[in-house]
DNA sequence: GTGAGCGTTTAAACCGGTTTAAACACTCAG
DNA sequence: CTGAGTGTTTAAACCGGTTTAAACGCTCAC
């Protein structure tokens, strides 16, 4: 069977050398002739020979490997547009450096930190990314004490020893808020996620400063989870208050889109009765009726940098400087009108 | 420093016995007295020592993960609300046993062989999911040719050497049609997935039989491409038919929701003068206005499934056998009503 | 002619498990 | 008392790389 794959010592043998050098060759050492390491290179090629993921991994105590533990219950994850994005995102920087990507998903109410304990007891990566983060994230000193590398997708508000990649949503939030009230409303509502998360808080905190900032205060705030049915109740709360408001600005699409539904369910017509915003911009929101005014990120380019953030914090001798991606952009689309007096 | 993880050599000093005991013992091996092996444990457990993934997958020559690879383009992949539940499934199955999950996106266009090619090459998993099935699929070949276990979900239609975890999508789609007749629909359009797919021709054959035998035949059958974009272009289409349909059928919720979308802005309503019906009861689907007659699959149990058979068809001797899943179920919901004369 | 100095190469240990073949201890039959 | 047989244990090879310390070959100065 010509079917074995070569290894080191095949090449070793083949080029006439000793599995050190060979080493030494493929991993551009000094100390070699340049003869000598063009004819182990030759004789790796001729074989076709690529070195063993695993017997690196046990000589050298690295996985080649990054891992995302995503917490939260399936229905919830089920359509979240950040993810499939970012892991694309992740991958496109992983797989050109044959690193690999291990996802492991840890259903709400579970214990989190063992899903972080099990990835690194058993050695699976060499570094994590830390999504959804969230105030006093006890997960960053979970990670301290269990000394894995990590990158923080946005910037905890304690200290950190992790590198952090930020999106701003506050410009975009800003944006959607002043958006409104050039449209001449000012009964504006929001409709929150939990205040657990700092991107959560972080749009709502964007949203009452710039209401403020004009002279006025939200009319409510509700807060909800980021899901359809949440949107929806939240939705029927704010539309049963004695003095409703005429527009509503939600913290994510999904709940924007249920939001719509639960206004027209009411009896109202969007935009005309009620102008609605969300924010992710995710690809039903242009397709909906009324096509929704939102906010759009890059989670693509968001993967991409959290990766490369994260090899190189992992590589690197020094300490990895944060990196803050472009704000998201208002998106406008008919979901929002001028109000009608 | 304790901080250093115990060895199997630690335990076996500990334990007065030898390495290859402590070996024996872990992996309950028969050959050992009793009296030992309580020893042995005892001592891993006082040590807290777990066996080191990489020097077991090293000698063993098994990664103890399994692989998925999607090849979708971000932007598709990003609300396709399939895969989370799917994944967090597999995750189910795998996390007790010590299994990852290694997930490689390949963006469309690209060459998706090099993505197995370069899972089995690394020796990062030890079998992987077929998705997205497609007719003649090449993967099957490409997977027999890298000599890699797989689980195809759905049966592919030539032979495979591999083990089927099937969903039939049809009884659903009778059902949506039956459903659609009933209400006094003749009328019946179909807006299908690429053909190329496996589920997709599933759906719009199981939609043609069914109006057939009830004497009728299709208004119109748009092949679409799953997106909400695609599903947006494929109504207006129809919509501008001579005798356009007042009922249509979308082989998925995405290509429904933004169907519903195209007909409100063509100033039809929904379901007064065109029913829709979607396919996968995404989380949108109830709470968009109208809510979305649709049919439900359960994404999660197929997820536990196919991983258990994958896990069975790797370590097991024999063949395993394909595993039928309970079909999904017709959900009524307010975007099909009765024809109105 | 000897040895210090340098560039090149190698043998061997190592990572942390698994596995095989041999050694060991013990009982029991011949 | 010997040797076969059984049950238990171990030493050592192995997986396929990396890494370290030592050896080698050579030039050059003294």
């Amino acid at each position: 069977m010509s079917k074995e794959r070569p290894t080191i010592a095949d090449v070793a043998t083949r080029a006439g050398v000793s599995k050190g050098a060979v080493s030494f060759a493929l991993n551009g050492r000094p100390g070699l002739a340049s003869a000598t390491v063009d004819r182990i290179l030759a004789a790796a090629d001729e074989l076709g020979w690529r070195p063993s993921n695993r017997a690196r991994s046990l000589s050298v105590s690295k996985a080649f490997a990054l891992g995302l533990v995503i917490t939260r219950d399936p229905a919830v994850l089920s359509s979240d547009p950040f993810f499939p994005a970012f892991i694309a995102g992740v991958e496109s920087v992983l797989a050109p450096r044959g690193q690999a990507l291990v996802l492991q998903v840890v259903t709400a109410g579970e214990d989190e930190a063992a899903g972080y304990r099990r990835l690194t007891q058993d050695g699976r990566v060499d570094g994590v990314f830390l999504s959804d983060l969230r105030h006093e994230d006890p997960r960053i000193e979970l990670l301290v004490e269990l000394g894995l590398p990590a990158v923080t997708l946005n910037r905890p508000v304690g200290s950190s020893p992790f590198p952090a990649v930020c999106l701003d949503d506050r410009p975009g939030t800003v944006a959607v808020v002043e958006h409104l009230l050039q449209l001449g409303h000012r009964r504006i509502a929001h409709v929150a996620g939990p205040p657990a998360f700092v991107h959560a808080t972080a749009r709502s905190q964007a949203f009452t400063e710039t209401l403020a900032a004009a002279g006025l205060e939200p009319i409510a705030v509700e807060v909800s989870d980021f899901t359809a049915a949440g949107g929806t109740e939240a939705t029927r709360r704010l539309l049963a208050l004695p003095e409703p408001p005429t527009a509503i600005v939600y913290a994510n699409d999904r709940m924007a889109i249920a939001g719509i539904g639960a206004a027209h369910q009411a009896g109202l017509t969007v935009p005309d009765d009620l102008s609605v915003a969300g924010f992710d911009d995710s690809e039903l929101a242009e397709f909906v009726h009324p096509a929704l005014t939102t906010v759009r990120a890059d989670p693509f380019a968001f993967g991409t940098t959290a990766a490369t953030t994260l090899i190189q914090s992992i590589d690197g001798d020094g300490d990895v400087a944060d990196v803050e991606l472009p704000p998201a952009q208002l998106v406008v689309r008919g979901s929002t009108a001028l109000l009608e007096e």
